[in-house]
DNA sequence: GAGTGGTCTAGACCACGCC
DNA sequence: GCGTGGTCTAGACCACTCA
Protein backbone atom coordinates (compact mmCIF):
# COMPACT_ATOMS: atom_id res chain seq x y z
CA UNK A 1 0.00 0.00 0.00
CA UNK A 2 3.06 2.11 -0.32
CA UNK A 3 2.38 5.42 -3.24
CA UNK A 4 5.55 6.27 -4.58
CA UNK A 5 7.92 3.30 -3.62
CA UNK A 6 6.09 0.60 -5.58
CA UNK A 7 4.34 1.43 -8.64
CA UNK A 8 1.39 0.68 -8.07
CA UNK A 9 0.29 -1.40 -11.35
CA UNK A 10 3.21 -3.59 -9.77
CA UNK A 11 0.60 -4.11 -6.27
CA UNK A 12 -2.20 -4.92 -8.24
CA UNK A 13 -0.47 -7.30 -10.80
CA UNK A 14 1.22 -9.04 -7.48
CA UNK A 15 -2.20 -9.23 -6.18
CA UNK A 16 -3.49 -11.08 -8.89
CA UNK A 17 -0.52 -13.12 -9.39
CA UNK A 18 -0.96 -14.42 -5.76
CA UNK A 19 -4.43 -14.96 -6.49
CA UNK A 20 -3.90 -17.16 -9.26
CA UNK A 21 -0.37 -19.09 -7.49
CA UNK A 22 -3.10 -19.41 -4.81
CA UNK A 23 -5.44 -20.90 -7.02
CA UNK A 24 -8.36 -18.28 -6.49
CA UNK A 25 -7.95 -18.25 -10.33
CA UNK A 26 -8.07 -21.12 -11.63
CA UNK A 27 -6.70 -22.46 -15.08
CA UNK A 28 -8.91 -21.62 -18.03
CA UNK A 29 -11.06 -19.21 -15.95
CA UNK A 30 -11.63 -15.39 -16.42
CA UNK A 31 -10.05 -12.76 -14.08
CA UNK A 32 -12.21 -9.57 -13.40
CA UNK A 33 -12.56 -7.34 -16.22
CA UNK A 34 -10.06 -4.81 -16.11
CA UNK A 35 -12.88 -1.52 -15.61
CA UNK A 36 -13.81 -3.45 -11.93
CA UNK A 37 -10.18 -3.70 -11.65
CA UNK A 38 -9.79 -0.16 -11.94
CA UNK A 39 -12.60 0.30 -9.71
CA UNK A 40 -11.32 -1.76 -6.88
CA UNK A 41 -8.19 -0.68 -6.71
CA UNK A 42 -9.25 3.15 -7.95
CA UNK A 43 -7.07 3.11 -10.70
CA UNK A 44 -7.49 4.25 -14.25
CA UNK A 45 -8.12 1.87 -17.55
CA UNK A 46 -4.41 1.90 -18.69
CA UNK A 47 -3.01 1.12 -15.47
CA UNK A 48 -4.47 -1.55 -14.79
CA UNK A 49 -3.95 -2.75 -18.26
CA UNK A 50 -0.28 -2.87 -17.88
CA UNK A 51 -0.52 -4.84 -14.82
CA UNK A 52 -2.65 -7.47 -16.56
CA UNK A 53 0.02 -6.95 -19.68
CA UNK A 54 3.21 -7.83 -17.49
CA UNK A 55 1.18 -10.74 -16.35
CA UNK A 56 0.71 -11.94 -19.85
CA UNK A 57 4.47 -11.56 -20.41
CA UNK A 58 5.08 -13.90 -17.54
CA UNK A 59 2.85 -15.79 -19.12
CA UNK A 60 0.29 -16.74 -16.55
CA UNK A 61 -2.34 -14.77 -18.32
CA UNK A 62 -4.03 -15.40 -22.11
CA UNK A 63 -5.80 -11.70 -22.88
CA UNK A 64 -8.32 -12.11 -25.69
CA UNK A 65 -9.28 -8.54 -27.14
CA UNK A 66 -13.25 -8.88 -27.36
CA UNK A 67 -13.38 -11.76 -24.78
CA UNK A 68 -11.83 -11.17 -21.00
CA UNK A 69 -8.49 -12.35 -19.56
CA UNK A 70 -7.93 -15.92 -18.46
CA UNK A 71 -5.43 -17.84 -16.53
CA UNK A 72 -3.17 -19.75 -18.83
CA UNK A 73 -4.51 -23.43 -19.05
CA UNK A 74 -0.89 -26.20 -19.37
CA UNK A 75 -1.95 -27.53 -22.97
CA UNK A 76 -0.46 -30.79 -23.60
CA UNK A 77 3.82 -31.01 -23.69
CA UNK A 78 4.99 -33.22 -26.26
CA UNK A 79 7.64 -34.66 -24.67
CA UNK A 80 10.49 -35.29 -27.28
CA UNK A 81 13.15 -38.43 -26.84
CA UNK A 82 16.57 -39.14 -27.78
CA UNK A 83 15.17 -42.03 -28.37
CA UNK A 84 17.61 -43.06 -31.44
CA UNK A 85 19.78 -43.30 -28.55
CA UNK A 86 18.52 -46.44 -27.60
CA UNK A 87 16.55 -48.13 -29.88
CA UNK A 88 17.17 -48.93 -33.51
CA UNK A 89 14.08 -50.04 -35.48
CA UNK A 90 12.97 -47.62 -38.62
CA UNK A 91 9.68 -47.00 -36.52
CA UNK A 92 11.63 -45.90 -32.94
CA UNK A 93 13.30 -43.30 -34.48
CA UNK A 94 12.62 -39.68 -34.06
CA UNK A 95 9.36 -39.15 -35.85
CA UNK A 96 7.24 -35.93 -35.06
CA UNK A 97 4.20 -38.33 -35.86
CA UNK A 98 4.85 -41.07 -33.65
CA UNK A 99 5.74 -38.54 -30.74
CA UNK A 100 2.66 -36.76 -30.86
CA UNK A 101 0.49 -39.80 -31.82
CA UNK A 102 1.78 -40.87 -27.89
CA UNK A 103 0.30 -37.77 -26.58
CA UNK A 104 -2.85 -38.55 -28.03
CA UNK A 105 -2.59 -35.85 -30.53
CA UNK A 106 -2.46 -35.88 -34.65
CA UNK A 107 0.84 -35.13 -36.08
CA UNK A 108 1.47 -33.23 -39.35
CA UNK A 109 4.03 -31.47 -41.22
CA UNK A 110 4.17 -28.71 -44.01
CA UNK A 111 7.41 -28.56 -46.00
CA UNK A 112 7.90 -25.19 -46.11
CA UNK A 113 11.08 -24.69 -48.16
CA UNK A 114 13.60 -27.31 -50.12
CA UNK A 115 16.59 -25.54 -51.41
CA UNK A 116 20.20 -25.42 -52.20
CA UNK A 117 21.76 -22.47 -50.75
CA UNK A 118 24.49 -20.81 -49.41
CA UNK A 119 25.11 -21.53 -45.56
CA UNK A 120 25.36 -19.28 -43.04
CA UNK A 121 28.53 -19.26 -40.58
CA UNK A 122 27.00 -21.35 -37.83
CA UNK A 123 25.81 -23.73 -40.02
CA UNK A 124 29.00 -23.57 -41.81
CA UNK A 125 30.45 -24.11 -38.73
CA UNK A 126 28.63 -26.64 -37.53
CA UNK A 127 29.06 -29.22 -40.74
CA UNK A 128 32.92 -28.18 -41.02
CA UNK A 129 32.53 -26.83 -44.45
CA UNK A 130 34.27 -25.09 -46.67
CA UNK A 131 33.98 -21.27 -47.63
CA UNK A 132 32.03 -21.76 -50.75
CA UNK A 133 30.49 -24.73 -50.15
CA UNK A 134 26.48 -25.04 -50.17
CA UNK A 135 24.08 -27.11 -48.56
CA UNK A 136 20.76 -28.42 -48.94
CA UNK A 137 17.96 -27.21 -46.89
CA UNK A 138 15.09 -28.63 -45.93
CA UNK A 139 12.73 -26.14 -43.49
CA UNK A 140 9.32 -27.78 -42.43
CA UNK A 141 6.69 -26.30 -39.84
CA UNK A 142 5.30 -29.11 -37.52
CA UNK A 143 1.90 -29.64 -36.25
CA UNK A 144 0.05 -31.09 -33.28
CA UNK A 145 -3.80 -30.93 -33.86
CA UNK A 146 -3.82 -28.39 -36.87
CA UNK A 147 -1.53 -26.33 -34.09
CA UNK A 148 1.92 -25.20 -35.48
CA UNK A 149 4.06 -25.53 -32.38
CA UNK A 150 7.81 -26.16 -34.02
CA UNK A 151 10.28 -25.16 -36.78
CA UNK A 152 12.29 -27.78 -38.30
CA UNK A 153 15.20 -26.94 -40.47
CA UNK A 154 17.72 -29.80 -41.59
CA UNK A 155 21.15 -28.48 -43.29
CA UNK A 156 22.97 -31.00 -45.61
CA UNK A 157 26.26 -30.60 -47.52
CA UNK A 158 25.06 -30.39 -50.62
CA UNK A 159 28.46 -32.82 -52.19
CA UNK A 160 26.25 -35.09 -49.96
CA UNK A 161 22.45 -34.44 -50.85
CA UNK A 162 22.75 -33.05 -54.28
CA UNK A 163 20.92 -34.46 -56.54
CA UNK A 164 19.53 -37.34 -53.89
CA UNK A 165 15.83 -37.74 -52.46
CA UNK A 166 16.75 -35.14 -49.53
CA UNK A 167 17.06 -32.65 -52.14
CA UNK A 168 13.56 -33.23 -53.47
CA UNK A 169 10.30 -31.31 -51.88
CA UNK A 170 8.82 -34.37 -50.78
CA UNK A 171 8.59 -36.35 -47.57
CA UNK A 172 11.04 -38.65 -46.62
CA UNK A 173 9.69 -42.41 -46.02
CA UNK A 174 11.41 -43.26 -42.28
CA UNK A 175 12.68 -39.84 -42.07
CA UNK A 176 15.94 -38.35 -42.91
CA UNK A 177 17.85 -40.62 -40.96
CA UNK A 178 16.68 -43.70 -42.85
CA UNK A 179 17.51 -41.48 -45.94
CA UNK A 180 20.92 -40.92 -44.75
CA UNK A 181 21.29 -44.69 -44.41
CA UNK A 182 19.92 -45.51 -48.00
CA UNK A 183 22.87 -43.05 -48.86
CA UNK A 184 25.62 -45.51 -47.32
CA UNK A 185 26.12 -43.14 -44.92
CA UNK A 186 26.46 -45.39 -41.07
CA UNK A 187 25.52 -43.07 -38.58
CA UNK A 188 27.92 -42.63 -35.30
CA UNK A 189 27.03 -40.37 -32.80
CA UNK A 190 24.72 -37.14 -32.17
CA UNK A 191 25.59 -33.83 -31.11
CA UNK A 192 22.85 -32.18 -29.14
CA UNK A 193 22.22 -28.77 -27.24
CA UNK A 194 19.64 -27.47 -26.02
CA UNK A 195 18.80 -23.37 -25.63
CA UNK A 196 16.16 -21.27 -24.94
CA UNK A 197 14.86 -17.57 -25.56
CA UNK A 198 12.40 -15.50 -26.84
CA UNK A 199 10.98 -16.17 -30.17
CA UNK A 200 11.87 -13.45 -32.72
CA UNK A 201 8.96 -11.82 -34.44
CA UNK A 202 8.82 -14.24 -37.36
CA UNK A 203 8.38 -16.94 -34.68
CA UNK A 204 5.86 -15.72 -33.18
CA UNK A 205 3.82 -15.19 -36.37
CA UNK A 206 4.61 -18.72 -37.29
CA UNK A 207 3.80 -20.80 -34.79
CA UNK A 208 1.23 -17.98 -33.26
CA UNK A 209 2.75 -17.55 -29.39
CA UNK A 210 0.86 -16.01 -27.08
CA UNK A 211 3.23 -12.86 -25.20
CA UNK A 212 5.41 -14.66 -22.45
CA UNK A 213 6.03 -18.01 -24.40
CA UNK A 214 9.72 -18.45 -24.98
CA UNK A 215 10.95 -21.41 -27.38
CA UNK A 216 13.39 -24.03 -26.67
CA UNK A 217 15.95 -24.36 -29.53
CA UNK A 218 17.51 -28.04 -30.46
CA UNK A 219 20.36 -28.25 -32.58
CA UNK A 220 22.11 -31.96 -33.56
CA UNK A 221 25.10 -32.72 -35.64
CA UNK A 222 24.78 -36.30 -36.74
CA UNK A 223 27.80 -37.64 -37.74
CA UNK A 224 28.76 -40.47 -40.01
CA UNK A 225 31.48 -43.17 -39.85
CA UNK A 226 35.29 -41.45 -39.93
CA UNK A 227 33.38 -38.36 -38.02
CA UNK A 228 31.85 -36.77 -40.71
CA UNK A 229 28.80 -34.58 -40.18
CA UNK A 230 26.52 -35.16 -42.38
CA UNK A 231 23.11 -33.43 -41.02
CA UNK A 232 22.83 -30.43 -39.03
CA UNK A 233 19.14 -29.60 -37.55
CA UNK A 234 17.95 -26.74 -35.52
CA UNK A 235 14.77 -27.02 -34.21
CA UNK A 236 12.77 -24.10 -32.47
CA UNK A 237 9.61 -25.12 -30.90
CA UNK A 238 6.92 -23.61 -28.99
CA UNK A 239 8.51 -24.31 -24.91
CA UNK A 240 4.63 -24.59 -23.93
CA UNK A 241 4.58 -27.28 -25.64
CA UNK A 242 7.53 -29.15 -25.65
CA UNK A 243 9.89 -30.84 -23.41
CA UNK A 244 13.27 -33.14 -24.40
CA UNK A 245 13.62 -36.36 -22.68
CA UNK A 246 17.21 -37.78 -22.42
CA UNK A 247 17.64 -41.52 -21.24
CA UNK A 248 21.06 -41.78 -20.60
CA UNK A 249 23.18 -45.01 -19.19
CA UNK A 250 26.06 -44.48 -16.45
CA UNK A 251 27.92 -46.94 -18.06
CA UNK A 252 31.49 -47.63 -18.26
CA UNK B 1 2.29 4.39 -41.68
CA UNK B 2 -1.27 3.12 -41.72
CA UNK B 3 -3.22 5.00 -38.77
CA UNK B 4 -5.90 2.74 -36.70
CA UNK B 5 -4.69 -0.90 -38.07
CA UNK B 6 -1.62 -1.62 -36.39
CA UNK B 7 -0.54 0.56 -33.11
CA UNK B 8 1.41 3.31 -34.06
CA UNK B 9 3.47 2.32 -31.05
CA UNK B 10 3.85 -1.53 -32.72
CA UNK B 11 5.13 0.48 -35.69
CA UNK B 12 7.80 2.09 -33.63
CA UNK B 13 9.11 -1.28 -32.36
CA UNK B 14 9.23 -2.56 -35.59
CA UNK B 15 10.84 0.12 -37.00
CA UNK B 16 13.45 -0.33 -33.67
CA UNK B 17 13.13 -4.31 -33.97
CA UNK B 18 14.64 -3.83 -38.03
CA UNK B 19 17.22 -1.59 -37.22
CA UNK B 20 18.53 -3.48 -34.50
CA UNK B 21 18.53 -6.77 -35.94
CA UNK B 22 20.27 -5.10 -39.03
CA UNK B 23 22.83 -3.97 -36.75
CA UNK B 24 22.37 -0.20 -36.77
CA UNK B 25 22.66 -0.39 -33.28
CA UNK B 26 25.17 -2.76 -32.06
CA UNK B 27 24.33 -4.91 -28.68
CA UNK B 28 25.58 -2.69 -25.90
CA UNK B 29 25.07 0.67 -27.65
CA UNK B 30 22.35 3.03 -26.53
CA UNK B 31 19.60 3.10 -28.86
CA UNK B 32 18.25 7.13 -29.45
CA UNK B 33 16.14 8.37 -25.84
CA UNK B 34 12.56 8.49 -25.32
CA UNK B 35 12.11 11.88 -26.14
CA UNK B 36 14.08 12.18 -29.18
CA UNK B 37 11.45 8.96 -29.88
CA UNK B 38 8.65 10.77 -29.40
CA UNK B 39 9.49 13.57 -30.99
CA UNK B 40 10.78 11.77 -34.56
CA UNK B 41 7.76 9.51 -34.60
CA UNK B 42 5.42 12.47 -33.19
CA UNK B 43 4.58 10.28 -30.54
CA UNK B 44 4.03 10.82 -26.51
CA UNK B 45 6.82 9.60 -24.21
CA UNK B 46 4.17 6.99 -22.99
CA UNK B 47 3.21 5.69 -26.18
CA UNK B 48 7.25 5.29 -27.35
CA UNK B 49 7.80 3.97 -23.71
CA UNK B 50 5.08 1.22 -24.61
CA UNK B 51 7.06 0.25 -27.83
CA UNK B 52 10.53 0.21 -26.03
CA UNK B 53 8.95 -2.02 -23.27
CA UNK B 54 7.70 -4.74 -26.05
CA UNK B 55 11.19 -4.96 -26.77
CA UNK B 56 12.81 -5.61 -23.68
CA UNK B 57 10.24 -8.16 -23.14
CA UNK B 58 11.33 -9.73 -26.47
CA UNK B 59 14.78 -9.77 -25.01
CA UNK B 60 16.33 -7.17 -27.35
CA UNK B 61 16.68 -4.16 -25.18
CA UNK B 62 17.89 -3.30 -21.45
CA UNK B 63 16.25 -0.54 -20.01
CA UNK B 64 18.19 0.95 -17.48
CA UNK B 65 16.45 3.55 -15.52
CA UNK B 66 18.49 6.82 -15.22
CA UNK B 67 20.91 6.25 -17.90
CA UNK B 68 19.65 4.55 -21.60
CA UNK B 69 18.25 1.86 -23.11
CA UNK B 70 20.66 -0.12 -24.95
CA UNK B 71 20.40 -3.24 -27.13
CA UNK B 72 21.15 -6.65 -24.51
CA UNK B 73 24.19 -7.89 -25.02
CA UNK B 74 24.89 -11.49 -25.68
CA UNK B 75 26.40 -13.13 -22.35
CA UNK B 76 29.13 -15.85 -21.95
CA UNK B 77 27.36 -19.15 -22.69
CA UNK B 78 27.89 -21.89 -20.08
CA UNK B 79 27.22 -25.07 -21.79
CA UNK B 80 26.68 -27.67 -19.26
CA UNK B 81 27.45 -31.15 -20.97
CA UNK B 82 25.84 -34.44 -19.66
CA UNK B 83 29.76 -35.11 -19.57
CA UNK B 84 29.03 -38.11 -16.84
CA UNK B 85 27.63 -40.51 -20.05
CA UNK B 86 31.18 -40.44 -21.70
CA UNK B 87 33.74 -40.13 -18.82
CA UNK B 88 33.76 -41.18 -15.59
CA UNK B 89 36.61 -39.93 -13.78
CA UNK B 90 35.43 -38.00 -10.40
CA UNK B 91 37.37 -34.21 -12.09
CA UNK B 92 35.28 -35.50 -15.32
CA UNK B 93 31.92 -35.41 -13.37
CA UNK B 94 29.62 -32.50 -13.69
CA UNK B 95 30.72 -30.26 -11.31
CA UNK B 96 29.49 -26.49 -11.43
CA UNK B 97 33.16 -24.82 -11.28
CA UNK B 98 34.64 -27.01 -13.76
CA UNK B 99 32.04 -26.03 -16.04
CA UNK B 100 32.61 -22.71 -15.44
CA UNK B 101 36.15 -22.85 -15.26
CA UNK B 102 35.78 -23.83 -18.70
CA UNK B 103 34.30 -20.81 -20.02
CA UNK B 104 36.77 -18.75 -18.80
CA UNK B 105 34.36 -17.82 -15.21
CA UNK B 106 34.72 -18.35 -11.36
CA UNK B 107 32.43 -20.54 -10.52
CA UNK B 108 31.00 -20.60 -6.78
CA UNK B 109 27.52 -21.59 -4.95
CA UNK B 110 25.70 -20.68 -1.98
CA UNK B 111 23.89 -23.27 0.14
CA UNK B 112 20.63 -21.90 0.54
CA UNK B 113 18.82 -25.15 2.88
CA UNK B 114 19.57 -28.72 3.20
CA UNK B 115 16.63 -30.25 5.24
CA UNK B 116 14.12 -33.46 5.86
CA UNK B 117 11.18 -32.36 4.34
CA UNK B 118 7.44 -33.55 3.21
CA UNK B 119 8.29 -33.70 -0.82
CA UNK B 120 5.92 -32.53 -3.34
CA UNK B 121 3.92 -34.77 -5.60
CA UNK B 122 6.01 -34.08 -8.54
CA UNK B 123 9.24 -34.88 -6.75
CA UNK B 124 7.19 -37.87 -4.71
CA UNK B 125 6.62 -39.16 -7.93
CA UNK B 126 9.97 -38.80 -9.55
CA UNK B 127 11.36 -40.91 -6.76
CA UNK B 128 8.77 -43.35 -6.75
CA UNK B 129 8.06 -42.64 -2.87
CA UNK B 130 5.24 -43.67 -0.90
CA UNK B 131 2.99 -41.64 0.37
CA UNK B 132 4.33 -40.75 3.83
CA UNK B 133 7.99 -40.85 2.90
CA UNK B 134 10.24 -37.72 3.78
CA UNK B 135 13.21 -36.99 1.51
CA UNK B 136 16.34 -34.67 1.99
CA UNK B 137 16.50 -31.60 -0.46
CA UNK B 138 19.43 -29.78 -0.54
CA UNK B 139 18.90 -26.02 -2.50
CA UNK B 140 21.52 -24.21 -3.74
CA UNK B 141 22.51 -21.09 -5.71
CA UNK B 142 25.13 -21.09 -8.13
CA UNK B 143 27.30 -18.60 -9.52
CA UNK B 144 29.33 -17.73 -12.19
CA UNK B 145 31.78 -14.81 -11.62
CA UNK B 146 29.37 -13.14 -9.03
CA UNK B 147 26.19 -13.38 -10.54
CA UNK B 148 23.83 -15.76 -9.54
CA UNK B 149 22.46 -17.76 -12.33
CA UNK B 150 21.15 -20.86 -11.73
CA UNK B 151 18.80 -22.60 -9.10
CA UNK B 152 20.15 -26.35 -8.40
CA UNK B 153 17.94 -28.61 -5.76
CA UNK B 154 18.82 -31.67 -5.02
CA UNK B 155 16.01 -34.53 -3.64
CA UNK B 156 17.10 -37.52 -1.91
CA UNK B 157 14.98 -40.33 -0.28
CA UNK B 158 14.91 -40.17 3.23
CA UNK B 159 15.81 -43.60 3.33
CA UNK B 160 18.98 -43.55 1.61
CA UNK B 161 20.57 -39.99 2.51
CA UNK B 162 18.81 -39.37 6.82
CA UNK B 163 22.02 -39.04 8.99
CA UNK B 164 24.42 -39.05 6.05
CA UNK B 165 26.51 -36.17 4.95
CA UNK B 166 23.80 -35.51 2.11
CA UNK B 167 21.94 -34.55 4.69
CA UNK B 168 24.49 -31.94 6.14
CA UNK B 169 25.04 -28.65 5.16
CA UNK B 170 28.35 -28.49 3.88
CA UNK B 171 29.99 -28.68 0.53
CA UNK B 172 30.41 -32.26 -1.04
CA UNK B 173 33.77 -33.17 -2.44
CA UNK B 174 33.32 -34.57 -5.81
CA UNK B 175 29.44 -33.75 -5.79
CA UNK B 176 26.67 -35.48 -4.97
CA UNK B 177 27.14 -38.08 -7.29
CA UNK B 178 30.43 -39.26 -5.65
CA UNK B 179 28.42 -39.10 -2.41
CA UNK B 180 25.81 -41.79 -3.89
CA UNK B 181 28.56 -44.04 -4.62
CA UNK B 182 30.78 -43.84 -1.13
CA UNK B 183 26.73 -44.95 0.25
CA UNK B 184 27.52 -47.84 -2.12
CA UNK B 185 25.14 -47.26 -4.89
CA UNK B 186 26.62 -48.04 -7.96
CA UNK B 187 24.74 -45.33 -10.40
CA UNK B 188 23.01 -46.91 -13.51
CA UNK B 189 21.00 -44.43 -15.73
CA UNK B 190 19.58 -40.95 -15.92
CA UNK B 191 16.65 -40.12 -16.80
CA UNK B 192 16.90 -36.32 -17.86
CA UNK B 193 14.05 -33.86 -18.82
CA UNK B 194 14.73 -30.36 -20.61
CA UNK B 195 11.81 -27.59 -20.30
CA UNK B 196 11.79 -23.80 -21.02
CA UNK B 197 9.31 -21.29 -19.26
CA UNK B 198 9.37 -17.70 -17.66
CA UNK B 199 10.73 -17.32 -14.38
CA UNK B 200 8.72 -17.09 -11.59
CA UNK B 201 8.56 -13.70 -9.88
CA UNK B 202 10.87 -15.43 -7.24
CA UNK B 203 13.21 -16.62 -9.99
CA UNK B 204 13.44 -13.14 -11.44
CA UNK B 205 14.45 -12.15 -7.91
CA UNK B 206 17.26 -15.21 -6.80
CA UNK B 207 18.56 -14.72 -10.45
CA UNK B 208 18.63 -10.75 -10.90
CA UNK B 209 16.97 -11.33 -14.71
CA UNK B 210 15.74 -9.28 -16.78
CA UNK B 211 12.63 -8.96 -18.58
CA UNK B 212 11.98 -11.18 -21.36
CA UNK B 213 14.32 -13.85 -20.29
CA UNK B 214 13.20 -17.34 -19.89
CA UNK B 215 14.52 -19.84 -17.91
CA UNK B 216 15.57 -23.60 -18.92
CA UNK B 217 14.63 -26.24 -16.05
CA UNK B 218 16.91 -29.47 -16.33
CA UNK B 219 14.85 -32.25 -14.57
CA UNK B 220 16.97 -35.72 -13.64
CA UNK B 221 16.63 -38.61 -12.19
CA UNK B 222 19.70 -40.92 -11.15
CA UNK B 223 18.79 -44.15 -10.70
CA UNK B 224 21.07 -47.26 -8.99
CA UNK B 225 21.26 -50.87 -9.80
CA UNK B 226 18.11 -52.39 -9.07
CA UNK B 227 16.71 -49.45 -11.15
CA UNK B 228 16.03 -47.38 -7.86
CA UNK B 229 15.94 -43.29 -7.91
CA UNK B 230 18.30 -42.55 -5.71
CA UNK B 231 18.12 -38.68 -6.55
CA UNK B 232 16.43 -36.49 -8.26
CA UNK B 233 17.16 -32.83 -9.51
CA UNK B 234 15.86 -29.65 -10.68
CA UNK B 235 18.26 -27.32 -12.19
CA UNK B 236 16.32 -23.86 -13.32
CA UNK B 237 18.77 -21.58 -15.12
CA UNK B 238 19.13 -18.08 -16.62
CA UNK B 239 18.53 -19.34 -20.43
CA UNK B 240 20.85 -16.75 -21.49
CA UNK B 241 24.13 -17.76 -20.00
CA UNK B 242 23.49 -21.44 -20.40
CA UNK B 243 22.94 -24.20 -22.91
CA UNK B 244 22.68 -27.73 -22.19
CA UNK B 245 24.83 -30.64 -24.35
CA UNK B 246 24.61 -33.73 -25.33
CA UNK B 247 27.00 -36.37 -27.07
CA UNK B 248 24.98 -39.39 -27.26
CA UNK B 249 26.23 -42.20 -29.44
CA UNK B 250 24.40 -43.97 -32.47
CA UNK B 251 25.34 -47.32 -31.00
CA UNK B 252 24.04 -50.97 -31.25
C1' DG C 1 -25.62 -3.73 -28.50
C1' DA C 2 -23.37 -4.55 -24.28
C1' DG C 3 -19.09 -5.55 -22.54
C1' DT C 4 -14.25 -6.27 -22.93
C1' DG C 5 -9.65 -4.85 -23.89
C1' DG C 6 -6.57 -1.35 -26.93
C1' DT C 7 -4.74 2.99 -27.94
C1' DC C 8 -3.64 7.66 -27.43
C1' DT C 9 -3.02 12.46 -25.57
C1' DA C 10 -1.65 16.35 -22.68
C1' DG C 11 0.31 17.36 -18.97
C1' DA C 12 2.19 16.50 -14.54
C1' DC C 13 5.35 14.78 -11.22
C1' DC C 14 8.65 11.23 -9.59
C1' DA C 15 13.03 8.49 -9.41
C1' DC C 16 17.36 7.05 -10.85
C1' DG C 17 22.31 7.61 -12.66
C1' DC C 18 25.90 10.11 -13.64
C1' DC C 19 28.85 14.12 -14.02
C1' DG D 1 21.62 19.34 -11.84
C1' DC D 2 20.59 17.49 -16.13
C1' DG D 3 18.92 13.88 -18.79
C1' DT D 4 16.87 9.47 -18.81
C1' DG D 5 13.09 6.48 -18.07
C1' DG D 6 8.64 5.57 -14.82
C1' DT D 7 4.10 6.44 -13.40
C1' DC D 8 -0.38 8.28 -13.42
C1' DT D 9 -4.74 10.75 -14.73
C1' DA D 10 -8.86 12.18 -17.20
C1' DG D 11 -11.02 11.63 -20.88
C1' DA D 12 -11.73 10.12 -25.46
C1' DC D 13 -12.39 6.98 -29.14
C1' DC D 14 -11.54 2.46 -31.36
C1' DA D 15 -11.94 -2.65 -32.09
C1' DC D 16 -13.10 -7.16 -31.12
C1' DT D 17 -16.43 -10.88 -29.26
C1' DC D 18 -20.50 -12.77 -28.05
C1' DA D 19 -25.25 -12.88 -27.48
Amino acid sequence: MTQPPIARYKQVAADLRAAITRGDYQPGQRIPASSELAERYDLTMPSVNKAIRLLATEGLVDIAHGSGTTVRERRPVISVSASYVTKHGDEARAQWSTEVNRHGMAGSQQIRQVDTVTPSAEVSGYLALDDDAHVVVRRRLLYADSNPVQLADSYYPAAIAAETELAESGRMPGGTVAALERLGYVLTRFDERVEARMPTHEEVGLMRLQPGTPVLRHLRVTYAAGDVPVEFSEAVMNAERHALAYQLPAEV
